[in-house]
DNA sequence: GATCGCATGTAAAGAGTTACATGATTTT
DNA sequence: AAAATCATGTAACTCTTTACATGCGATC
């Protein structure tokens, strides 16, 4: 749904292969967009088939084909136009909400060993995006790196602390998250 | 992945036909669990299949058939086997934060039109959300009544506190994105 | 020479969305 | 008589996940 627009933002930083890209969507951009390999490679196709993306043909070593794609102008005229469309709310779906819902059907020591894993999980987590917050706003990630290159130096700040207001949505929201994990704890424990 | 479970979960409040369960998961449910109906009739029969449902045929008028399903004693022990189960979040996919981490690219007033319906959106809910969350507290759901008449008394107040929070999570969530969509306003503006 | 990283691909299955299709019963 | 509600079904499509499959290049 929102995958081509995701890939067309990470091109806007460099041009990338594949393979690239697949690792990426696997390490960071995992935190606000998830997709895996076999997702990746044949979009790529289809996008370059819309002119959004252009492939260049390489050699690594001698035998070895990569494809570095790159955005097109067509492609970023796209992405602006993404940009400014309204965003639809996907219909809601939370595992963890939908099992509160019927906690009182379990036993309190189940629903205790839930919540609290959940919490232990989320702090690991949440201690993933403060780091990575912390490298944003000293403009230290590879690939923000490479963006801030094209842009006037005037704007840098401003840039990377968009960017790390995401991972601060993240991070807010986990500690909620937390927080009314630990109230649920009561509830399933008074009678 | 938990849509057996969700059904499970409101059989056990009280018997529904096919038709019922979908009126439901496009009403209240949809906050926690949303699915169509193309996904819950055939699965009602899949269920069926498992032994965790049983359905009752019955007629309607002279000629009308209906189906109505109640959940089986091994229904509800995998309802409870599953609520003892680890949560395991999945994959992140936010197309809000996406849009904003390259926010810098489009114009701000064609952010701020996206951020300011997004507030608008979440108001909207965020109504919705209170008004179910007191009528949860008070009691006054009908498949909450349902659920509570085979409960004894003294737990009827744990119960209903209990799936109002499910609620309050919502509510909360939802001012915390406000709160940050209004954050994300004044970082597309200054420069 | 073995292992790890780079690089690309497909196949099959599952989950979810949208649309089409039909007919009975109840309410206005 | 028309409209709304009750009731059930399927078809086609998109998105996502998991797994299988292959081979080159660089490093230890």
């Amino acid at each position: 749904m929102s995958l081509p627009h995701a890939i067309l933002g990470v091109l806007e930083a460099r041009p990338m292969t594949g393979y690239e890209l697949t690792r990426f969507f696997e390490s960071t951009a995992r935190w606000v967009w998830t997709a895996p390999q076999s997702q990746i490679y044949p979009l790529l196709r289809k996008l370059e088939d819309s002119g959004w993306v252009e492939g260049e043909h390489q050699l690594r070593g001698k035998h070895q084909r990569r494809t570095e794609y790159s955005i097109t102008p067509t492609g970023l005229t796209e992405l602006r136009r993404w940009l400014g469309e309204p965003h639809e709310e996907p219909s809601q779906r939370d595992g963890l909400l939908l099992k509160a819902l019927f906690f009182d059907l379990s036993e309190p020591e189940n629903a205790q060993a839930v919540l609290e894993e959940h919490i232990t999980e989320l702090q690991d987590r949440i201690e993933q995006w403060s780091a990575h917050r912390a490298m944003l706003l000293a403009q230290e990630t590879p690939l923000l790196t490479e963006r801030l290159k094209n842009r006037p130096a005037q704007d840098h700040r401003r840039i990377s602390e968009l960017k790390a207001h995401v991972f601060d949505y993240l991070i807010r929201q986990g500690k909620l998250r937390q927080q009314w994990c630990q109230e649920t704890l009561e509830l399933v424990h008074t009678n």
